[in-house]
DNA sequence: CCAACAATAT
DNA sequence: TATATTGTTG
């Protein structure tokens, strides 16, 4: 129906992100302030985070407030009043029990964190790295890799791929025979698929038959079995510093420039930790009314915006 | 044991 | 519904 079907696949070869492009693309949700105050062991600052161990105990309730009153410390006069709304004195502040009296213990592991919401941004990343990966290696574990989105946790990945991966299904389905009266999805474009539409698909993904993109896999080839060996070659530890670490995409960090596979590999302690609150980092920013679609729950958003 | 995947839960 | 969590399997 439109010439631009034809040709949308060239264009979209040229807008593939060299490597260089997603490689230092190192984003983070989670701000050191906050990984210090929930006891999250980043990739980056271990040591820092132990020390903080050591006085955790009983604030948990406390640092869940501070957390919340903590969102965009510091942007530059923003003048759009991102104002919290958060009823510190409604959630659990004052029903005083979270969960069921938790005597003290280990607080933050057995908290969880807010919702992921996959932007099209982020799901750009995540279909470029699987493009970049090849189906074979896409797999969980080794797109959240590419993605070198601090935060973003395997199951994150997984989850997201699981939805994915029907919808490439779909895709084929409805494209290679006749509609027959499947009825099943019905609208390719029904609201469902707005997230996925916004990024194109790359053709092979449709044709598992064919070989993947060896075209374009210029070198990213996650050694994927890499179990661990190496320690943080302590090539850039987070210092306590109150900078933003979503602006500087560099990766340079001490003026040494990050592998990517150098520089996230120690994400093995990322698992479960727990932030039912928001995170500040700046540049990212809640989307209100994903919060009220959802029935007011609090959500994390990672680009508000919708643009590709 | 860990990771992928599918199924189920919220 | 979108994402999280759990269960099962390799």
């Amino acid at each position: 129906m439109r010439e631009e079907d034809s040709n949308w696949f060239s264009r979209w070869e040229e807008e593939l992100p060299s490597p260089e492009d997603l490689m230092p693309l190192s984003q983070t949700l989670i701000t050191p302030d906050l990984a210090i105050a929930f006891n999250i062991k980043t990739n980056n600052n271990n040591n820092i985070i132990q020390q903080q161990q050591q006085s955790l105990h009983l604030q948990q309730q406390h640092n869940i407030q501070l957390q919340q009153q903590q969102q965009l410390p510091t942007t530059t006069s923003n003048p759009t009043t991102q104002h919290q709304q958060q009823p510190s004195s409604g959630d659990f502040a004052d029903s005083g029990e979270l969960g069921s009296g938790n005597g003290g213990d280990e607080p933050a592991r057995t908290l969880k964190r807010p919702r992921l919401v996959w932007t099209p941004q982020l799901h750009k990343r995540f279909v470029d790295a699987v493009a970049h990966l090849g189906i074979k290696n896409a797999v969980p574990k080794t797109i959240m890799q590419l993605m070198s989105v601090d935060g973003l946790t395997r199951e994150n990945v997984a989850s997201h791929l699981q939805k994915y991966r029907l919808y490439l299904k779909r895709m084929q389905g409805l494209s290679g025979g006749g509609s027959g009266g499947g009825g099943a999805g019905g609208g390719v474009d029904a609201a469902t698929d707005h997230l996925f539409a916004s990024s194109p698909v790359p053709p092979h993904f449709l044709q598992p038959g064919r070989s993947n993109s060896d075209h374009f896999m210029p070198f990213v080839q996650v050694p994927a079995l890499q179990h661990h060996h190496q320690m943080a070659a302590a090539a850039a530890v987070q210092q306590p510093q109150y900078h933003r670490q979503v602006g500087h995409f560099g990766s340079l960090q001490n003026g040494h420039f990050e592998h990517p596979f150098m520089s996230r590999q120690s994400q093995h302690q990322l698992h479960r930790m727990g932030a039912p609150v928001h995170i500040p980092v700046d540049g990212f920013v809640e989307d209100k009314e994903s919060a009220n679609a959802s029935g007011g729950r609090k959500v994390l958003t990672l680009f508000p915006n919708g643009d590709d």
